[in-house]
DNA sequence: ACCTGAACACCGTTCAAGT
DNA sequence: ACCTGAACACCGTTCAAGT
């Protein structure tokens, strides 16, 4: 879909015989995230991202173990996304403003989900991880988890939230963005386009934090 | 699944080549299900199905009009079940402890993901009514939702609750329910079984509840 | 070391043909 | 009216063979 300038048939984006230069692995991760995008992520195909590359599907298989090890690390490279995504809309708030920053945090989650909604499908649709295969996926969850869990202990360490235990505050707030985001993904936050969508994020998310104040 | 009570082998399930009597269109139904809890949701084959039920594998698309829509009756019929145990739930609460029936309702959600994952995974995976296709699937939801709403009216009638917009609190209940749900099938939460995961949503969910409350 | 080509056992969907 | 059988255009995965 993306090469064809010319009426140029989809076996000549391969250049003449040769081998792919360069990373193929990092092609292939590429049109894989593009085309989930534009096409869904159960429509993802392996056939057709190495089509796209312009290289033969086996080929595939020298860098990743099967489809499912790809999607995995499409996911991780989505949660890492997440991660710094809450660090850039945290980071003009103060320390001490906890529960602006838990508000930033989860706008920061949903917003990455509204924009990237096959993207996060992927993340959190199959159970990529169930068999604890695939550490990575895994680190780079806790690393955003990590994030919150920081946020709440400094907001516990200040005065600010309940006296009630670290994770669990941290399981309200992710449970909150999560369920908002996912809901919002099915079409059941009835607010129109994904910008008012945002916005309507505090509202439903207001009662959650005020909850948690001490 | 339905119909071998025998030893039989598949392929014996259908009598001596006569066709199938009965309710096909339910016997499929039950066949996807089936395979759905146990083989997973994204594993699901409608050819499967139809091997299950003894029948060649284009007599499906008598009864549905492609795998899209077999699998919005699965989910239709999840959200019906969904709505049954929420009644359950509540039934014994007096209407008066609006807090305890929401506590129930959001039990009786995450209780029906815990015990039927793949089903679950259906109902709120792929989108399957992005396009306004299948009506009825979207009236079994609205059952549910309905539930909850009136559930909040009730609460802001009594003056327990805050009082803010009838929908946007019931967003934030439903927000916390589908979150915790869709966390737990992720392996999120980590207390062990499901018995223990159903316990801990008290605890993650209380907080919400306690920001609800006027 | 990395990629190709052909093969295998599956899919979902369609359609003429049977009863 | 309801189902079968064969066909079509796809998949994911494997493996000998090429460079």
């Amino acid at each position: 879909m993306t090469e064809k300038t010319e009426k140029t048939p989809a076996r000549r984006a391969k250049p003449r015989g040769t081998y792919h230069h360069g990373d193929l692995r990092r092609a292939v991760l590429d049109a894989a995230t593009a085309l989930i995008r534009e096409r869904g992520s159960e429509a993802f195909t392996l056939r057709e991202a190495a089509r796209l590359v312009g290289v033969d599907h086996a080929a595939v298989y020298r860098h990743f173990e099967d489809k499912r090890a790809l999607l995995a690390v499409v996911a991780e490279e989505g949660f890492v996304a997440i991660a710094g995504r809450i660090r850039d809309e945290m980071a003009g708030l103060p320390e001490t403003s906890v529960l602006e920053r838990l508000k930033a945090l989860a706008s920061a989650y949903v917003g990455f989900a509204l924009d990237n909604p096959a993207h996060f499908r992927v993340m959190l649709g199959p159970r990529l991880n169930e068999d604890g295969r695939f550490p990575s996926l895994e680190s780079a969850i806790e690393g955003a988890v990590t994030l919150l869990l920081d946020e709440v202990r400094r907001g516990r360490r200040l005065g600010l939230l309940r006296d009630a235990r670290t994770r669990d505050m941290a399981m309200t707030v992710w449970t909150a963005a999560h369920g908002y985001a996912s809901l919002a993904l099915l079409g059941r936050i009835k607010h129109g386009d994904s910008v008012r969508a945002a916005a309507y994020l505090e509202v439903v998310v207001a009662p959650v934090l005020a909850g948690l104040q001490r």
